[in-house]
DNA sequence: GCATAAGGAAAGGCCACACAGAGTC
DNA sequence: GCGACTCTGTGTGGCCTTTCCTTAT
């Protein structure tokens, strides 16, 4: 058993874009591995499978590699909040030094009723939700506190989402803002941009486009309309569909369906659409725990009741976030940097330039100018 | 087991200036 | 409506300082 296990990890960690389809049904996405059957199953399967009888609800089953989607996950990482097999944890958490300090704790098998007793509702399960825990099973007792701390947090993502498009939209488990789409479009361009590399490039071809012909700062490229129309409509079929458990998974692990579909950005640098970026730091925004609620103040745009599918939206939607938060600085501007690392510097810090250096800079233009034949508007 | 010191890593601030974009005429 | 112009805010990289965390004593 452990040998095919291997065998799949590498295979699908990093190689394998496509999750693997679940071996009773074999149209759904698996979402659990058996390791008594030595079976992938999708949220559905298992829970008919695994609900037909006492001895069959003890199976042991561990979550599916939410990376890789095609191997059993080893160990979850409490700072990604991911359950990762072998292949992939050794992948992500090898890139750089604050990812090989992600503290991870091994998976622990669990038997029984992975989805509740409430497992008919939303078309038969239970989606993933607040009240799963960390490693994304669900937390039989004291759960609440884990839960809340989730939708404390997941609320402070969503705190300016306008629900301006509730009336378009108004299945209340969209994303309800533009620019908080867009945020979640750079987001997962860049979960894209990691993990699929070669399916990325190919689809940047269709969607992504120069965003102006200037050579200055024109380097970085905004998605265009029509690719920002797909994301979009992706992104709401995602969400349609996501509170059901099994789409859920699938639509916001690493490298699900709606990964496939996000197909913008730039080849060498990030995306940051400029409207965006206010944005970003503000929803990001939020005082540390045990300070005063500012929350609940009357100046914030904060639901006052929330549904239990509000509610779990916001979760799934802070959850996924957290997965595909990017640390990596992001260049907007290439011209920018290209005259960041020119200009002088005293110990680090830009410097003013001296006469001489001016001169120096008018003189090349000038040269320039009768050299080639066409004037070059000096820069100082 | 606890307290303190030392070392390392990460985060954030600072600086000048070209440029984008809003506003005005 | 369109172009020209002014003004303001933003983004950029390298070094330094501060803060936080880990390890050793």
């Amino acid at each position: 058993m452990l040998k095919e296990e291997t065998n799949d990890v590498g295979s699908g960690a990093g190689g394998n874009n496509w999750a693997r389809v679940c071996d009773t049904c074999r149209s759904a996405a698996c979402t659990v591995y058996c390791r008594a059957d030595s079976a992938y199953l999708c949220g559905g399967c298992d829970a008919r499978v695994h609900a037909a009888n006492r001895v069959a609800s003890r199976h042991e089953r561990v979550w599916v590699c939410e990376a890789c989607e095609r191997a059993p996950a080893a160990f979850l990482c409490k700072a990604d909040a991911a359950s990762l097999c072998t292949t992939c944890d050794a992948e992500i958490h090898s890139a750089n030094p604050l990812a090989r300090r992600h503290q991870r704790v091994p998976i622990l098998p669990i038997s029984g009723s992975l989805y509740g007793s409430s497992a008919t509702e939303q078309g038969g399960r239970k989606m993933a939700s607040a009240a799963e825990t960390e490693d994304g099973f669900m937390d039989l007792e004291g759960d609440d506190t884990i839960a809340e701390e989730d939708e404390d947090e997941a609320a402070s993502w969503l705190l300016l989402n306008p629900r301006k498009n509730s009336t378009n939209q108004n299945n209340g488990y969209l994303f309800s803002g533009e620019v908080d789409e867009y945020l979640d479009l750079v987001e997962y361009n860049s979960s894209v941009e990691n993990h699929f590399p070669d399916q990325y490039n190919q689809q940047q071809q269709h969607y992504s486009v120069p965003h102006k012909g200037y050579a200055g700062d024109s380097v970085v490229p905004v998605q265009s309309g029509e690719a920002k129309d797909h994301l979009q409509q992706q992104q709401h079929q995602s969400f349609q569909f996501g509170l059901d458990y099994e789409s859920s998974k699938a639509a916001y692990s690493y490298n699900g369906s709606i990964s496939h579909s996000v197909s913008v950005s730039s080849v060498d640098v990030g995306i940051v659409p400029e409207s965006t970026m206010s944005d970003i730091s503000i929803s990001h925004a939020r005082p540390p725990k045990g300070t005063i609620d500012l929350f609940s103040g009357p100046s914030v745009q904060m639901p006052t009741q929330l549904t239990p599918m509000d509610r779990e939206a916001r979760v799934l939607r802070y959850r996924e976030k957290k997965k595909t938060r990017k640390f990596e600085k992001t260049i907007r501007y290439a011209s920018r940097k290209a005259y960041a690392e020119t200009r002088p510097r005293i110990k680090g810090r830009f410097a003013k330039r001296t006469d001489v250096e001016v001169e120096v800079d008018q003189m090349f233009s000038t040269t320039l100018m009768t050299e080639a034949g066409y004037g070059i508007v000096p820069s100082f």
